[in-house]
DNA sequence: TTTAAATTTTAGACAAATCTAAAAATTAAA
DNA sequence: TTTAATTTTTAGATTTGTCTAAAATTTAAA
């Protein structure tokens, strides 16, 4: 069995792989926790016991197959949740996640495949962000991040790649919600920060905003 | 903050305080959460201190005003979330008690009467028990125990006062659910158990099962 | 009312998850 | 390439919730 800490842990993992691609270091662990590097270092020890990770000392860790696999399942509730708290309990996409965080945790197979048919099969969440299905599939995305996007180039936001609450209230303060058109008028090449319109009146956002907020072009 | 294991206390309490009325024994709090009488006693200084409880070495314990109202919150949320699982999401009676049990420990009032409301504040769980409101107030009943009726007199079985699966499964197996009429044919003195009519068909009960259906006579 | 049985508590131990402080290993810098 | 800085691990504690075995207390029985 599965504790609670060990699936926090494969989550956070699963979550800094995909920033880095290479293995994940025991201090972003720990920053991603807000834990200690010696106590990452106790549960790395508990979970490469289970085969839920892989690890070599001082040289990071990556999640085995059946750690994918799990840590997935957890995004999978997570998001499914927040779908639930939103569309269902008509709760704001700002104050899902506390309580998916909790929610997340729910053992039961039977409990996410009907929560999930219930919910009509979503394939993003609240925040935009992909729901894989009970086979562990990610649906496709055309989305870009609006980092990436060219001066002069527009579109709509579909999405946020981070959603802790301040972000998503600073997000609110701009008037920027799914769906909101921005385009971007100039790119500063001082501190990477963008000019832009939301919803054709100008704004300025820095580029730490821009790279989390995730856009479809037109 | 008050600890998962913490809360599962305290339910047991209050359910062992509506049979008994007396203040509760060390080893039937043992008993009703399938532990040892020596983690109880341990436990039971932590509530103490937490003054959700008063003790009395030897004594028994029973819970304080600030304790009732902890654990009739957890009922409330047990059954709202069985509400949930048996009219939503399309589960059997006899299914949603083991999730139940883990959803009644998830934090957020805001959660609970939104679910409350998006339920519609139903009065009674799927199995007849009574819902509290949010103020940690019972609805009225009209019910009675089948153990209590009359021989002669007959009812239609409103709830059951223990929803294990196996009692569950067991009422299943003689066609007694919700709604079902019931009619006592005869009581017998040699052990109690009761002779009684199913939809007009015969049958024989023990005292036990007889106890834990509630009934409302015509 | 003394003894026996049952109940309850204490003492000491253990596993899980965390911490601090110090040691070991790796990486970066002079 | 040796030294300094950083990262990671180890050693030893702590808290929570549990256990077994033994001691203390209460209740029931002879």
């Amino acid at each position: 069995m599965i504790t609670l800490a060990e699936e926090n842990y494969l989550k956070a993992i699963l979550k800094l792989s995909k920033n880095s691609k290479n293995s994940v270091s025991t201090n972003s662990i720990a920053d991603e926790l807000d834990t200690k590097a010696s106590s990452v270092t106790d549960m790395i020890k508990k979970l490469t016991d289970k085969e839920l990770i892989n690890y070599i000392p001082y040289r990071g860790v990556y999640l085995s197959d059946s750690g994918v696999k799990k840590a997935i399942e957890i995004v999978r509730k997570h998001r499914l949740w927040e779908v639930f708290l939103v569309t269902k309990l008509k709760f704001n996409w700002d104050e899902v996640h506390d309580i998916a965080e909790q929610l997340e945790h729910i053992k039961s197979q039977k409990l996410v495949d009907a929560l999930d048919a219930y919910l009509g099969y979503p394939q993003h969440d609240p925040h935009g962000e992909p729901i894989p299905n009970k086979y562990g599939k990610y649906p496709k995305s055309f989305s870009k991040r609006l980092s990436e996007l060219e001066k002069g180039s527009s579109g709509q936001i579909v999405g946020v790649s981070q959603d802790n609450q301040s972000f998503l209230k600073y997000l609110n303060s701009l008037n920027i919600t799914l769906g909101t058109s921005i385009k971007v008028i100039q790119k500063i090449d001082f501190d990477d920060s963008l000019e832009i319109t939301i919803d054709n009146k100008a704004s300025h956002i820095s580029i730490d905003v821009a790279r989390n907020l995730l856009i479809k072009q037109k």
